[in-house]
DNA sequence: CTTTTATGAATGAAGG
DNA sequence: CCTTCATTCATAAAAG
C-alpha cells in the first residue's frame, strides 16, 4: 500500500500548509471533500492510538482480573484486537518518514568522516541545498541525520569499548549481542503496554470526552 | 469491519489525490494533500465512537468485576507501571525521565496558550502542584516543558514561514531579503508538525473537524 | 505475511 | 533563551 505513496513522494515536494490544502480542496472542479490538515490528522491519530491503548489496557486487567468467559468481553476483545488498532497510524496519517537515497546516504557519510561533528547551522544549509539535487530533502532532515549519526557512532563506541574491558576482565561471552542488549539491567522495563503508562483511564475528562465524540 | 475500511480508504484517497493533482496541482511539481471524503469521516467518526463505547463498557465491567476501588491501580497506570507490573514486585522506578500524562499535557498546553510569556518562578510552583494531582512531576519538568515548548514552537514557525515563502515562488526580486537565508528549508517532511501539543481528549480543533461530518 | 532490525523523528533534560 | 545531547518512539526496510 504504501508502495504508490512512495513513488509519488519521489517526485512530489510535499507541502502542508493549512492554507494550501483547503485552497485546493475548495478549487478542485465541483468535488466538495472535507479536508484536514497534517497536524489535525496527527491529533487524531493520537487520540485513536490512545482509545487503542487505553483498550487494550482495560482488556488485559479484565482478562487477569476474571477466569470466566464472558460474551460481551469476547466481543469486545474481538475488536480491539482487530487489525485497525495497529493499522491506524498507516491508514489515517500516512505518517512517512524521509529515507535518504543512496546518493545522498553516500555524501553524507563522507561529509560525517571529513567534517567530523560540525553540523553547524549554514553548514546545514549547504549540505541540504547540495542533497537536494539528488531527491526530496530538508534541513530538518540533514540535522536529524547528523544527529542520529553522532549518538549512534558514539554508543556503538562506547560498548564496544565496553565489551573489550569487560572479555579481558572476565572473558565474557556475550561479544555478539552488543547493540542494545547494553544498559538493559538498568532500566529493565517489563511493562507489557509500553505507552500504555501514560494514560489515565480513569480521568473524568476521557469520560467526557469519549460522550463528545458521540 | 475495518478491513473494509481499510481498503475504502486506500482506495478513495488515492482518487482524490489523482483528481487534485490534475486539477490544481500537476503544474506546480506536485502539491500533496490529505483529503477524506464524507464516507471515510463518517466511518472514521463511528469507529472512535466505537471505541467511547468499548472503553467505557470495559471500564464498567472492569469496575464491577473488582471489588476494590481500583483507583490505585489506575494511579500506577497514570505513572509508570501497570498493576501488573508493579504487583510483581519489580522495580517501580524503571523510568528516568519524566513524561507528561495526558492530562497534564492539556493543562501545560492551555497555560502555554494563554500564558503570558515567560512562567514566573512562583507561577511555576502553582503549576506544578496543579499537576502533581495528576502524576508524578517536578518544577523542574514544568520549567522545562516550558522551555523547550517555546523553543520548537518558534523554529517550527520559522519553517512554516519559510515553507510558504518557498510556495509563492513569484517575487525573485526579494533575493535581497534576509528570506534568501532561510529558503532551504523547504520540502519540509509531511509530518514536519512536531505539534503534539495538541494532544489532548477534547482537542477543539479534532472536535470541530469531526461535527463538521454532522 | 509476521517478526526483526535499522533508522528518522520527537522530546526531556543539560550546558552555555 | 538557544543549542546540544541522550533516550525513546515509530516505521521503513530487511529477514524469516
Amino acid at each position: 500500500m504504501m508502495m504508490d505513496w512512495d513513488k509519488q513522494q519521489q517526485q512530489q515536494q510535499q507541502q502542508q500548509q493549512e492554507e494550501l490544502m483547503n485552497g485546493n480542496a475548495s478549487g478542485n472542479g465541483g468535488m466538495f471533500v472535507k479536508v484536514m490538515t497534517d497536524e489535525q490528522m496527527e491529533i487524531l491519530r493520537k487520540q485513536i492510538a490512545a482509545y487503542a491503548t487505553i483498550c487494550e489496557q482495560l482488556v488485559d486487567m479484565h482478562k487477569s482480573l476474571t477466569s470466566h468467559p464472558d460474551l460481551s468481553g469476547a466481543r469486545l476483545g474481538n475488536l480491539y484486537c482487530d487489525p485497525f488498532v495497529t493499522s491506524v497510524g498507516h491508514k489515517i496519517t500516512g505518517r512517512q518518514r524521509w529515507t535518504p537515497t543512496p546518493v545522498q546516504l553516500q555524501i553524507l557519510e563522507r561529509m560525517f568522516e571529513q567534517g567530523n561533528g560540525t553540523p553547524s547551522k549554514q553548514k546545514i544549509k549547504d549540505i541540504t541545498s547540495e542533497l537536494a539535487q539528488h531527491g526530496q530533502i530538508s534541513e530538518t532532515n540533514v540535522y536529524n541525520w547528523f544527529q542520529n549519526r553522532r549518538a549512534r557512532s558514539k554508543r556503538k563506541q562506547q560498548v564496544t569499548a565496553t565489551n573489550n574491558a569487560e572479555s579481558e576482565a572476565e572473558t565474557e561471552v556475550e561479544s555478539a549481542n552488543e547493540k542494545k542488549t547494553k544498559s538493559e539491567d538498568f532500566q529493565s522495563q517489563p511493562n507489557s503496554a509500553p505507552r500504555a503508562e501514560d494514560l489515565c483511564f480513569q480521568n473524568p475528562e476521557v469520560s467526557s470526552a469519549m460522550h463528545s465524540v458521540d
